[in-house]
DNA sequence: GTCCAATACATAAGAATCTGATGTATATTT
DNA sequence: AAATATACATCAGATTCTTATGTATTGGAC
């Protein structure tokens, strides 16, 4: 099952800034991928997407950038800053909150543990 | 706390079926009374988004409705039409599904039982 | 008996965000 | 040699939401 894109809206950010919590340094076709493998197939970010979601994040300061060359070939990476850390802790437990008012509001079931 | 709208983005057409599921009709200013208060205020429906969304269920042909009078007050209610329940059940182990990849995703913890 | 809040519908401009396409270029595999 | 994978980026158009505005009735407070 890959999931409608209407329900993965919103849940971009909230997905890298996890990922970059976890790893403190990736890059963007890093990300697509990790996410797609996590997942098993079934969120697969769009460049189009994320691209610009990083840009935007960047410019709020949320994340900084180091660019590296592999060969020839352009790498930028993107961390957390400060700020950055501050605000990934409260999108996750906004997040985890929200499942749970969704989870009630949808009655739905999940298996014990 | 209430949640950042772009959290809710791509689950109002999710809820507003999974309430005409459980409640046979109901009408648009009764839908988001009755998420605000299952929701203790935290999901607070705007009209500006419900209605475009509730015409649009109509047009595809996942909702019917019926218009009525109480005293000089017109008020439209909806029903799922067969299409409806079909697409309904759908959705909500969509969103069950994405909700457990999510949560594996973000590694959240939450509460046995 | 008047005013405010609640009930109940609707639309619309602008903002935000995503899709899908396109573009550029290098590296690797077949 | 060609196709696929890696790696960045932008952009037109679509979708969907916010916020404001509009109309009108009903009920309660004072």
């Amino acid at each position: 099952m890959i999931y409608s894109s209407e329900l993965i809206k919103g849940t971009l950010k909230t997905i890298i800034l996890k990922l970059l919590k976890d790893n403190k340094r990736m890059y963007g076709y890093e990300i697509t991928q990790r996410v797609k493998e996590l997942t098993n197939d079934r969120i697969q970010l769009t460049e189009g997407a994320l691209y610009p979601s990083l840009h935007a994040l960047e410019a709020d300061g949320i994340l900084t950038t180091e660019t590296e060359y592999i060969g020839k070939r352009v790498r930028k990476y993107y961390s957390l800053s400060p700020k950055g850390k501050t605000i990934t802790k409260e999108k996750i437990s906004e997040f985890a909150d929200f499942m749970s008012t969704m989870k009630f509001l949808l009655d739905i079931k999940t298996d014990i543990a």
